[in-house]
DNA sequence: GTAGGGATAATCT
DNA sequence: GATTATCCCTACG
């Protein structure tokens, strides 16, 4: 992806990543997977970690657009953000869930788990199926090892829009933040997908 | 098919 | 000490 591409708006950045790839070439081979879904925390989001200004954890976000973003959740599982906005602005995409392209075996074993359909279903089970974790937060996202790279044209009567869950905050919960792909069969758990059968 | 609860640790108050 | 942008297993229809 182009530099230019991540400094559109936050929205736009999360609608234009459906349909890209996500690789990552560790040392235990490359994996990759298209992007399906997505999520957008905004400024002056009380759900969005960067809401009270930057701290430790947060400070990826702040940095440049375009970088990993990469946090630990309940204690077991990563979740994988790409920062947005310009330099200062807490910004950032959610990548919530991907189909499987290449390293599909690896994944399985990372994931114990052989239903591909399930393997990067979810922000948590995607970290784990390609073996991302602390490490690369912070990690430029247009140079290997960790990188997103231009996929397939996502018509946009194809994507979805609903609300977010997991999130405790009532006012932000409501927001028409996550997009999806409507017809992927790889979509995380509360999608309604646009043709169920 | 849906619903409820436990696991588990960095970060924040 | 409370909180959390999750997942999986179990129970029940």
């Amino acid at each position: 992806m182009e530099l230019a591409f991540y400094s559109q708006s936050t929205v736009e950045v999360a609608r234009g990543l459906l349909g890209s790839y996500l690789v990552h070439d560790s040392h235990e081979g490359m994996v990759s997977g298209m992007i399906v879904e997505t999520e957008a925390y905004l400024t002056g989001d009380a759900a969005n970690h960067a809401y009270k200004g930057p701290t430790t954890r947060t400070s990826s976000m702040f940095g440049p657009a375009g970088v990993a973003y990469i946090y630990l959740i309940y204690g077991m599982y990563y979740c994988l953000n790409v920062t947005t906005a310009r330099k200062g602005l807490g910004e950032a995409v959610l990548i919530r869930a991907l189909e499987p392209k290449e390293g599909i075996e690896q994944m399985c074993t990372r994931r114990n788990l052989a239903n591909i359909q399930k393997l990067c279903s979810g922000p948590g089970k995607l970290t784990q199926a390609m073996g991302i974790d602390l490490t690369l937060n912070g990690h430029n996202l247009s140079i290997p090892p960790l990188y997103i790279k231009e996929g397939v044209y996502i018509d946009p009567s194809r994507i979805i829009v609903s609300e977010r869950i997991g999130i405790s905050h009532p006012s932000a919960r409501a927001l028409p933040l996550r997009f999806s792909i409507g017809d992927s069969l790889f979509l995380s758990r509360g999608v309604k997908r646009t043709n169920s059968r």
